[in-house]
DNA sequence: GGGTTTACTTACACCGTGAAAGGAGAAAAG
DNA sequence: CTTTTCTCCTTTCACGGTGTAAGTAAACCC
């Protein structure tokens, strides 16, 4: 498998192990006329060229009693200092997902919390840095 | 297994299958101090309470050409059909996520395209259904 | 104390996976 | 046109991870 580049059937793959990280190569593979090793051997090429990272659970947290999920986005003060609000980020377990955005504001966090009031607790430690709009998610249409 | 209750031991397996969804039961065992077969009952029960959904990957979605990673929030229009805009959003490749939300909005989605291009087009059809606020990110910081 | 329940460990058979070897088909060179 | 080379595939085979079944230890109840 020299030739790195992505054709049409590595989309497949890539997709249906998207849907389902279980499936057998040998299952990919009938899907995609293929056998099983070619499978492998063609998801290993996926991973070496980073587009595959690594496998992981898609996950309910509300099971585990973290019931609000909320998107944060940020508008730091000016003169603030950036690195202090990534520190926080990083070091806060509550903080799911951040990313540093162009347009609204200046980083965008999605949160998850047991409640509002540790919401709450985590919006006064945001003031610190920035202001923020805050949206809750009432379901997950997709 | 017939107790139902989630445990600091079933969190820390969660845990690790969500770092690593390919760890062997007998890896994680080793960690938590059971057997591999202990473990494979307890992400059965995870399962079966619905903490666990699937397995799916980690992936980078820039690898296969997906360069531009925005997020929205959409205002639908008074008097707009709701149920119109989430059949788009559903059919439509771009939008990775899209969320029912309060505060800010009426929903958020993510969006991933190929280039501006291809996002400037999917907003003239967002503009259909609601006006909009975007962000793009720029790095992802967590 | 005997009986029951719960959650674990050990033993074992199945099958998915990666490695190695071999083959088909296309492209390039003589 | 034939040969060589390269790419990507299939087949074969051994390893090892997983689920099932059986057995064990501890806690609880009467």
């Amino acid at each position: 498998m020299a030739n790195q580049a992505i054709d049409e059937i590595d989309l497949r793959i890539l997709h249906a192990l998207l849907d389902n990280a279980l499936l057998t190569h040998k299952e990919i593979g009938e899907n995609v006329h293929l056998s099983g090793q070619a499978v492998g051997a063609r998801i290993r090429k996926l991973q070496d060229l980073g587009v595959i990272e690594g496998y992981t659970l898609r996950w309910n947290p509300e099971k585990i009693g973290l019931h609000i999920h909320a998107f944060l986005t940020v508008f730091i003060y000016a003169n603030q200092s950036h690195q202090a609000f990534r520190n926080f980020v990083q070091l806060t377990e509550s903080v799911m997902e951040a990313h540093r955005v162009g347009g609204e504001g200046c980083y965008w966090l999605r949160i998850r919390t047991n409640d509002s009031s540790e919401l709450n607790k985590l919006l006064e430690e945001v003031l610190r840095y920035g202001n923020y709009r805050l949206s809750i998610s009432i379901e997950n249409v997709k």
